[in-house]
DNA sequence: TGGCTGACCGACCGTTCGTTCGGGCTAGTC
DNA sequence: GACTAGCCCGAACGAACGGTCGGTCAGCCA
């Protein structure tokens, strides 16, 4: 049976927490070990007692964002109905998700393939693209979406529009999270533009 | 009178555009002065012939950056004419820039202020923001652009989706800049939805 | 032809990096 | 009250970092 002999300071998940707002601020490889120890008023040596190194916090920071990512998918919303009506959904809960795991998603978006871990999480990114096209192209063939433009080029822009959110949007900037996935699936859908001035196709 | 007495391998330019291309495949902090070097078939100390070092070189790439947008800006069809037709011009221009100096943007959006030079390009960056922004209130007031969304957050989403093209966009992908400016300007102003399927207003 | 200069190089500097190691402290167990 | 496991620390490691220094070499001009 194992017992706590000395009330630790830090979980794990409480540590990684600091860690990766650290990383967001600076970005990964500007961050020292140090600079990490002074944030979480430990010392270097002290944080190896709970990780392996620098790496593995960086890989446990972006797998919570793949997760938070990939759930959305696998939602009931995501895998019924037609195919305008699930994109609606990943769009919406997506931003939804974004929000609530916002420091470990903009980890996950800044990734560069450094590392191992950096690798994985790219390839994991390129897996929720692909998906995200395949349900574009769906909702075009079924006539739900104009089809005059190329499906992975939209794809990539509303998958950029959703994934700068990370850039920007801060939970005390006034505001919410519905205000924010209400403007993005508005805006995704149909667009700036008010209503009765709309154009019917490209190149007016 | 200067005069080039042994022919230069490398001109500022052409060195730079080399670093860049480094910087933006590996990060910044991630680059050394080793890997530039390598990658210039230079020895370290070689560079510092051409620059004072490594931030210089930072520095040189995002100012370029910064110049092509700013340029955007100050043409013809952004400073007269209604303001949506400014927002358009400045949208579509933005692609043709961000296409055509591609490296230079891209290297610019990831700077995280940890130099000063980085600290400045995230203010003139700031400006940009803000000078767009009053398009879009100006395009709302004028009765052009649907009033029910909040022009900061548009104008951040907007501008995210713009700017996510350096994320993604290869000149040799098959997609000219031309079609990106497009689908980006009919995105952003008239949506994903086929004509005719288009919603009035939010929270339908 | 020989000196001058711009372009470049090899060796090395001090610093900081991520990581390791041995030991000390503390709270619960026997 | 001795013992132990869990938590944490100080000191130091080798490696890699950005940057410096003195010098070499090629080509132009006098």
């Amino acid at each position: 049976m194992v017992v706590q002999k000395r009330p630790a300071r830090y979980t794990l998940d409480a540590l990684l927490e600091i860690c990766v707002r650290e990383f967001i601020e600076r970005g990964y490889d500007a961050t020292s070990m140090e600079d990490l120890a002074r944030s979480a008023r430990l010392t270097k040596s002290s944080i190896y007692h709970h990780v392996s190194g620098k790496e593995e916090l960086l890989r446990l920071g972006v797998a919570r964002g793949v997760d938070a990512l990939f759930a959305v998918f696998d939602e009931e919303g995501s895998t019924s109905g037609r195919a305008v009506e699930r994109l609606e959904h990943v769009v919406r809960r997506s931003a939804d998700c974004l929000v609530a795991h916002l420091p470990h998603v903009t980890l996950l978006l800044r990734v560069r393939g450094n590392t191992e871990a950096e690798r994985w999480a790219l390839e994991r990114r390129r897996e929720l693209d692909r998906r995200l096209t395949e349900l574009v192209r769906a909702a075009i063939e079924e006539g739900d979406l104009r089809g005059d433009l190329d499906p992975r080029t939209v794809t990539r822009l509303v998958f950029g529009m959703l994934n700068s959110v990370t850039e920007w949007y801060r939970p005390d900037g006034g505001v919410t999270g519905e205000q924010l996935a209400d403007a993005l699936v508005a805006l995704s859908f149909d667009g700036l533009r008010a209503p009765g001035r709309r154009r019917r196709s490209l190149r007016s």
